[in-house]
DNA sequence: GTAGCACTTCAAGTGAACTCGAGGTCAAGG
DNA sequence: CCTTGACCTCGAGTTCACTTGAAGTGCTAC
């Protein structure tokens, strides 16, 4: 029947024991049975944990993560079940790819100029062609000091 | 000139003046020069402040951020500029764009389907064709009590 | 039967990132 | 001169997401 101890989840899922116990407590992950007062889970607890943890490393407060998993009973009527919240959230999740892209383009053009800082990337034009040496335009902003 | 308050800065970024300070107080924006006493910001601060809160959304810590914008001196050699960090930082937005991407798709089979919970978009395979009922397949995880 | 280990609960502590409040300052307006 | 409003500093408080510590329990091995 394959049960698992906090320590065997914890070992798979990355995520230390506490933190598990923690997850439960905020009812983030059902109650597990006891055996012996000892947690007992199955194995859909492991796809639980690392759902969450990839929905807090995007930024979901536990808060959310906690309405998104579970969800609504059946007895709501559809509209109002997880689907209505995957449709608030969506818009989110594409704001954050949308940032995220931004970054990785921002980052992406750092590697290709001489900016000495990331505001500088920001603030000039420092396409390739360009070929400023940094000491031509650095220092700016800060004034003395 | 075109100096601003804090109250503006804070007007355009959309951040209170108190995180405005506190990013002043741990280094992330310069210090600005004080008119009877009062912060005078030049326009680049509201730039600043917006890749900040950027960062942020991103899961930058500050101290991430910090040492993003602050770069190093042009005396250290090239490689330890800031494409050093961008060259490092690259592969964690990379990560995170992917994880959004997952979510998102996640989110959007979340509309098409009958899953109660974000679980079982996840543990089922609801695709659009199978038509299951909720209620076929719910509730397997809490046990009893 | 007792040592060891992995687990238990519960309360308190931690670190990051702010926020709030008290008490004071500065320039403008009536 | 006095009020008003936006700002100032500084220290304490708050929230979130855990972590840590203390004291105890249940099973296994010797």
């Amino acid at each position: 029947m394959a049960t698992m101890t906090i320590g065997q989840v914890s070992t798979l899922t990355g995520l230390s024991q506490s933190a598990i116990r923690y997850y439960e407590s905020e009812g983030l992950i059902a109650t597990p049975a006891r055996r012996g007062g000892k947690r007992t889970f199955g194995p859909e607890v492991v796809d639980s944990v690392r759902v969450i943890r990839v929905a807090r490393e995007l930024g979901f407060s536990l808060e959310d993560i906690r309405t998104l998993l579970n969800g609504f009973s059946i007895d709501i009527a559809p509209p109002e079940r997880w689907q209505h919240l995957a449709h608030r959230k969506l818009p989110e999740v594409n704001d954050l790819i949308q940032r995220a892209t931004a970054m990785k383009r921002l980052l992406e053009k750092g590697l290709r100029c001489d900016c000495v800082t990331m505001q500088d990337c920001i603030l000039y034009d420092c396409n390739p062609p360009v070929k400023l040496t940094p000491r031509q335009r650095t220092a700016p902003a800060t004034g003395g000091a």
